[in-house]
DNA sequence: TTAGCATCTGACACACCGTCAGCAAACGAG
DNA sequence: CTCGTTTGCTGACGGTGTGTCAGATGCTAA
């Protein structure tokens, strides 16, 4: 199923195709997390890579190329985050834990793709489909478990009929990443890492299932 | 106060000098707008604007401080951001229609302001102080007040005492600017423009009260 | 060893950057 | 009006990055 890689020129790429490939990629990923994404340069990847400009182009069209290669690895990662709400109960003391593990999954999931979840950010925002497609591809997984759990409720008459569930879980969802990608600025707010988490998770519970959860 | 405009190398600039300067401004809006910022040049703005890049950099030092001044404006309007929630109810029936026009009213800000937000956003998310200043000038307002109502109803006993009242307003706040910043997603998620906001009014609500909205 | 394919790169034409010296336009004092 | 000064603009240039070749180099199997 996954096609076999391929070069720019559509020939098949052998093991040491593939391995400087990935050294590629390494060392882009690099460079997103320590530069600004408009300041990344093929020149400077290559250099990094101990190769020349011309084999980059060799294995990527260019550099936004590259990056949603390195953006469809960490979605398929992605797929597991499914695991932080499908079949967890959301009621009494066990949806108080659910809520926790939730945003700890997602924050530590979040952080540890920062850089390259900037930069999808960054292109979905502007419109472009296939950074749009990796992003949900992303955030699919958890936000659909989350839509499911708030149609549960709502079907046990837990949850008010009015509420969209999807509407709410893709809100929920985008707070949970918009905090990641901005925890620092909690910083200055006077607010500690260690105090952001559980009101998060109070705000996810508030959200799932309109309650207060008891700890 | 606001010290004269001046060019780069430091003469003071004049009538026509102004015009040219807001005209490059204006241009590199409108670019932000329909290109992507990676490939946002300066001699495509230079072009659009009937000049040459010289005379760009005569006013600003790279694309990137034009960015700022843009964002530097459009955070002075922000401001008026804080009238959204300061001196409003969040009893009753009365904290509704304060959760909806809080949504509402940002919304339409990050809406009006999306291309140059995207870049703000990025920067402060790379960690450029510059941009995350700028982001804390837009965003103050709304969290600052929101904080202040959420502290208010702690001290009537409406709200638990364990909750951080930075962390929830600063965490609604990050999810209301996500949420316009990816409007588009929700489309695709089945979610439609006008169920998304009383949707997020709903959680707006809970999160600073605590409890669901009386309609 | 060598044929034949995979892999890499030097060299090139083109584009953008950022700077400077100098021309042109506006202005104001006489 | 006219001339010197300040203000505004740009052509031209050296430096760097892009993207594409054709061909050199390395690898492997026979």
């Amino acid at each position: 199923m996954t096609g076999q890689v391929r070069t720019v020129d559509g020939r098949v790429a052998g093991r040491r195709g593939q391995a400087t490939r990935q050294k590629l990629l390494d060392c882009l990923r690099e460079m997103l997390a320590t530069s600004a994404y408009r300041d990344v340069k093929v020149i400077d990847v290559a250099r990094m890579a101990g190769t020349s400009p011309a084999t980059f182009y060799q294995y990527f069209p260019d550099v936004e190329g590259a990056v949603l290669e390195i953006a469809e690895e960490m979605a398929k990662e992605g797929a597991s985050l499914t695991g932080l709400v499908a079949g967890r109960s959301w009621a009494g003391k066990a949806g108080w834990t659910t809520a926790q593990e939730l945003v700890e999954g997602f924050l530590s999931f979040w952080r540890k793709h920062e850089a390259i979840l900037r930069v999808v950010d960054l292109g979905a925002a502007e419109g472009d489909k296939r950074f749009y497609k990796i992003r949900m591809k992303v955030l699919n997984p958890v936000t659909n478990s989350l839509t499911d759990s708030i149609k549960d409720l709502q079907a046990k008459g837990r949850v008010d009929k009015d509420v969209n569930p999807a509407a709410v879980a893709g809100s929920l969802v985008a707070m949970l990443a918009a905090v990641a990608s901005h925890q620092k600025g909690f910083q200055s707010w006077g607010v500690k890492q260690a105090e952001l988490r559980p009101n998060l998770a109070l705000l996810a519970h508030l959200g799932v299932t309109g309650k207060k959860p008891t700890k």
